[in-house]
DNA sequence: TGGTTGACGGTGG
DNA sequence: TCCACCGCCAACC
């Protein structure tokens, strides 16, 4: 604990993320008052060892998984249990399952 | 206190 | 579509 009160606002943000929608680093950062943390969220995601915060669910930009290092795959594993689909490393459908914060309640949105 | 690293974003070639 | 450069922010040494 004793995080900083941007890394929790992240961590809240993260949490925040429905089951089966995504967000990218710089959604995150943007939601947590730092549109330009982008880089920052990967350094807490990395950081972040608490089971309640759905790192898998914050991806790079562009639909890309990201996280070319470690738990690249695991991600996927987990994304693909939401019922998302990952082709060749990245969300077919990320446009339709980005979430922007708002509380979508209609979850499988058909664009 | 200062410099480097890193699960990034966006633009250009 | 893929690769390279620059910018931005927080954590670590």
């Amino acid at each position: 604990m004793g995080q900083s009160s941007f890394t929790l606002r992240v961590l809240c943000v993260v949490r925040s993320i429905p089951v089966g929608r995504v967000s990218t680093y710089g959604d995150v950062a943007k939601l947590a008052g730092r549109p330009r943390a982008a880089r920052a969220i990967g350094n807490i995601m990395r950081n972040c060892s608490d089971q309640s915060v759905p790192c898998h669910r914050v991806i790079a930009a562009g639909g890309q998984l990201g996280g070319f290092r470690n738990g690249r795959w695991i991600k996927h594993s987990l994304l693909l249990a939401e019922g998302l689909s990952v082709r060749r490393g990245r969300l077919h459908n990320f446009p339709s399952i980005r979430w922007d914060g708002k509380n979508s309640h209609n979850t499988t949105e058909p664009v």
